[in-house]
DNA sequence: CGGGCCTTTGACTGGTTTCAACTTCTGTGG
DNA sequence: CCACAGAAGTTGAAACCAGTCAAAGGCCCG
């Protein structure tokens, strides 16, 4: 239980047998269901999930109706509306399950004790959101010097996993298109 | 000598007198004049910058020659290309002063040793990364759903600093647009 | 005072969105 | 196991909106 956790965390900051036994301590194990939310936009996010198994999805909606996807996350990722997490405001996120899922769940209160007691806990965690913020940033840059076309192709490249199991019309809206230009960007592509 | 910078670190994380000393010895100051260079594209980034005093702006040249602008920072922001200044590798982006500045540096080897020696080091930085991480989150969603006029009345709302101090072509960059489309947009805003 | 950069405005172009129809795929219930 | 309904993906046509190119006016700095 919590393999792919651990090994994640120990990439990051090598830990002892007594810390993970320790960490465990903290843990909640949660399954989801395809399609079934694990935050909805409104309510409080109360935990970090790391994905054992599955694949989600994080978006808003804007007054129109469109989706905006934000975020993705497979096996070995991590997702929560942090904002949320951290200050205790409404979600402005909803994160739901594109297959089905098995989560390890890090409570807002588990996250404070292991920050207390567990220096490698914050180590951990001031990595991941370090390598969250060069990800967002070299994406920020992409929507806005690449056409379409190139953004896809960069995507594909990536992240093929990704392409492989979400469907096309998820993959538009994180990109910021519409499910018409992505087909017709992807046209373009093959005919090369 | 370094009041912003310890005021902005104990706002996040307080520091007692010894510890504010034995962090000073670490850090360097630095002057730049206006369109002055920081980092150049290619060089490797090997510096935290802090700013006292005036204003910076880091950004990357497509190949056509645009310039796109990542970041702004004026006094109490922090700016670097992290990417470069944690991996070793040549640096993406440029920065420069927009106006003649004061800056306080953290050196590779210096930041090395407060993460080994003061871990409130680490929480500051931890502190900091998430703020940048929220930040660029909206700025995305930000990207992806607003009209240029939506995109411009909310930066000035959110930063109306940045409005006064930085050349309207420069917004423009920063938010993705041309300075002819800004300033259009900035018309039809003034005549509701 | 002059030059150059910045901003604004106009006309035109091109690419993405929108709307709509059609096809393909998927999952569900009879 | 097949049939069918709904979702997903593709394609076409038209509208729209930001980008590009060009020019003029304003302002700052040397």
């Amino acid at each position: 239980m919590y393999e792919l956790f651990f090994r994640k965390f120990n990439e990051k900051v090598p830990l002892t047998h007594e810390e993970e036994e320790m960490i465990k301590t903290y843990l909640t194990p949660k399954k989801l269901r395809r399609k079934q939310y694990l935050l909805q936009e409104g309510d409080v996010c109360k935990s970090i999930a790391f994905v054992e198994k599955g694949a989600l999805r994080e978006y808003s909606i804007a007054e129109n109706g469109n989706e905006q996807i934000i975020q993705f996350a497979i096996e070995g990722w991590t997702i929560s509306d942090l904002y949320s997490f951290l200050t205790g405001e409404p979600a402005t996120y909803n994160i739901d399950a594109v297959e089905d899922s098995e989560l390890v769940l890090l409570s807002k209160s588990a996250h404070e004790e292991l920050l207390r007691k567990l220096p490698k806990y914050e180590t951990y965690l001031r990595l991941q959101v370090t390598g969250a913020y060069l990800a967002l940033q070299k994406r920020l840059t992409s929507v806005n010097t690449l056409s379409p076309e190139e953004r896809y192709a960069n995507f594909t490249q990536l992240y093929p996993e990704l392409v492989q199991r979400f469907p096309q019309h998820m993959i538009a809206s994180h990109m910021g298109l519409t499910p018409e230009t992505l087909s017709r960007a992807r046209r373009k592509i093959k005919s090369k």
